[in-house]
Formats: structure tokens, C-alpha cells, sequence
DNA sequence: CGTTCAGTTGACTAAGGTCAATTCCCGTGG
DNA sequence: CCACGGGAATTGACCTTAGTCAACTGAACG
């Protein structure tokens, strides 16, 4: 059984990209379940091929790349983003990613095939569909630009500024090297260089 | 008057995402618009709204990020490609980027918000939205996971060896460095260190 | 033939990576 | 309450690689 707080907390992401009538979002429903994560627990592993989209109630997570041992995190999800390795779902290939838990997490998750009938079967859900992968793809594009563009010295201070600067501070500095694509110690430098204007 | 030939060639790389009955297909028609480029032409300029897209009927294209005066490739255009600033459309917003004739080109074009409107009132030309958003956000994704995985000297070869290495021949050098995010002068150095193994 | 522009090369600089040592923080157990 | 252990962050020394600036080469085109 599933919390009503928990289902309106979906339910409440989803209309902020379609509206739903009560029938339409019935049909996904069923295919809900519910999810915990102890801290440092992995979602999805590299090379698995189990799609599964979910939404974060609770907790944060990261998703990374592994190359060459190396881990390359890209993405950092918190309470009420959608989460899930969106591009293995799509391609049908097994994921690349690694998602994991930072903390511990509660998750409400529904099989991606799941949402791909919906599409067949309601034109709500297909504009939702649509919808979701223009918000990715906007994502992606400033993400590229930025690290197209800007010097990670110029990236931190971006981040930090940015719309997510209160949840970045739970997230330990070794991850945030990481996702600007330098190393802890790069980012130490550069965060004394940054003071010492 | 439009080529039926160009038409064609737009038609089947719509057709390459979803089927179309010709009554969904000529809700398109009466949007298209043919247009030519001269080498060194700019098609869309930063800041500017105009909000087309298009389908490179021949000659190749590049869109780039101006910053601080530089210029950033993040994208090549070739035959069959769909081409416009999708992130402006999308947002509704300026564009951050330019998009410029690489060589004589031309092209097939309609405004975005015709397509909107075709969302709105066919549900196949919504699935087109949906499958042509999706598309892009695998290749950003890509993308950006290569600028973050990999070093210049690594993503030169993956360029070359890549699906259009034989198009890239056609692209000057500096363009291409460019686009790997390095100066001109690097990848000349990179390439000779590659010959040299 | 010059002019122009792309590409290469050399000398030097700047910035991040690597490795290792040290400090800081925090929680746990004596 | 304090001592210890472990992970995170910082710092120093040194290395590697891309950037910058400038000179030079080479091919294309008038």
C-alpha cells in the first residue's frame, strides 16, 4: 500500500507539465510502487537494463558514468525530480549510468514501458511525454554550453548561485569536483582562489 | 513554388519518426518555406527570436555559442538534418546561439509554432514532437558525457571514427577543434601526437 | 606572382592532475 | 570526557596538457 501523500506528491509533478483528468491518471496507477534506499545504496547499475522511472519523495541522489575506474557524475537529483536512466529506457539499451543513493531515499518508481503505453493509449500522457523530454533536453543544452563555454573555475561559482545553491550544501564537495569535471583537490584550489578576492 | 523533390526529402525524414496519412501530412504543407544561403551566411543570430526550423536540403551548417567574444561549436549541420535554434523555440526565449552556412545551403523551413499548433491538433504530429525531442536529448546526452568522460586527444578519434567521418572531411579543422572544445593549435599538436603512435 | 587564410611549429604561460603529507571534522568506543 | 579512527578537505611539490603569441609554410585564388 502506498501513501496518499506520497501518490500526490507524483501526481502534483506530473500536472506541472499536463493536466490529467481522473481517468487519465488512473492509468498509471497500477503500475506504481514504492521504493527505500539505504544511503550509499545503488537504484541502477551500470550494464542493468531494468527501466524503471521513478520520482525522488525524500533524500538526494547522483547519477555517474564509470571510465576507465574513474566515476563521472553528471546529474544530482533531490526531492520531487523525476529520476531514472532515462536514455537507457529510451534506447533500450542497458544503462550506462549508475544511479545511486546519497542519502537515504524514498522513491515512488513505475516501469518506463509502462509510460510508453500510456502513450499509445492517451494523447495526455503522450503531450506529458513530450513535455518531459523538452525539459531534458533544455537541461542538457545549458549543461553542454556550460561546459563548452565556461572554465570550472567559472562553473562553481555558477552552481552555487544557481537555483539549487541551499540543497548543494548537503551534497559533499568531493561529488561537486565531480560534476564540475575536476578533482576534489582542483576544486580546493579554486575555492581559495575565489576567497582570496 | 517548392520542388516536389525537396519536398520529399523533408517528407521522409519526418516519416523516419512516425507515419503520416497525407490529410496529417498537409497540415505542414501550406507552412513551408524554401530558403537559400550563401557561404558565410547567417541564418539565425544571436538574440534574435525568429523562430524557424528547417531540414538541410544540401550544404552543411554549424551552430555556435558566442562568449567573451569567442565562438563555441557545439553542433554540425549536414544533408537530411534538421536544423534551428530548438531551444529558443522551445523557451520561447532569444537565442543563445548562432547558426551559419558552412557552404552554399539550402534549405526547407516553417515556423516552430506551426508545429505547436500541429500538436495541438493531430496527436501524430504530437508523437513527431515527442520522438524528435527524445532524439535530441540522446544525442546531448551523448555529447555531454563525452566532454565530461573523455580528453580532447581522446575525442578527436571518436570524432573521426565516429558516423560521419566522411562528412567531417569536408569541414575545415579549426572548426572541428572547435567543436572539441580546444583552439586550432591543440588539435594540430593532438594530431601529431596520434601519427607519431 | 602576390594576397589571404588555414595549418603547423616553437617558446613560453597557465591551469588542472597526481601523489603524498597534513589538518579538520565527526562519530564511536574505552 | 577523552582518545582514536576514518573520511573529507586542504596544502605543497611536481608533471602534463592546453592556451597564447608569434613566426613560418603551403595551398587556393585572383
Amino acid at each position: 500500500m502506498i501513501a496518499d501523500q506520497d501518490i500526490a506528491v507524483l501526481k502534483s509533478a506530473i500536472l506541472r507539465f499536463v493536466p490529467l483528468t481522473a481517468e487519465e491518471w488512473d492509468l498509471l496507477l497500477p503500475a506504481l510502487a514504492y521504493h527505500h534506499l539505504s544511503k550509499g545504496e545503488k537504484w541502477i547499475n551500470e550494464g542493468q537494463k531494468e527501466q524503471r522511472m521513478g520520482i525522488v519523495l525524500s533524500g538526494n541522489m547522483r547519477h555517474y558514468y564509470t571510465r576507465d575506474g574513474a566515476e563521472k557524475t553528471t546529474y544530482f537529483y533531490f526531492e520531487n525530480h523525476f529520476v531514472g536512466s532515462y536514455i537507457s529506457a529510451l534506447t533500450n539499451k542497458p544503462s550506462q549510468l549508475t544511479i545511486e543513493a546519497l542519502t537515504d531515499c524514498r522513491l515512488l518508481t513505475f516501469p518506463y514501458a509502462h509510460l510508453q503505453m500510456l502513450y499509445e493509449k492517451a494523447p495526455r500522457w503522450e503531450r506529458f511525454g513530450r513535455l518531459l523530454a523538452e525539459y531534458l533536453a533544455i537541461g542538457l543544452e545549458e549543461r553542454m554550453a556550460g561546459l563548452l563555454t565556461m572554465s570550472p573555475e567559472e562553473r562553481y561559482p555558477e552552481l552555487l548561485h544557481g537555483n539549487k545553491q541551499k540543497i548543494l550544501e548537503r551534497i559533499p564537495q568531493h561529488y561537486i569536483a565531480n560534476y564540475l569535471g575536476i578533482t576534489p583537490v582542483s576544486l580546493s584550489r579554486i575555492r581559495k582562489r575565489l576567497l582570496e578576492k
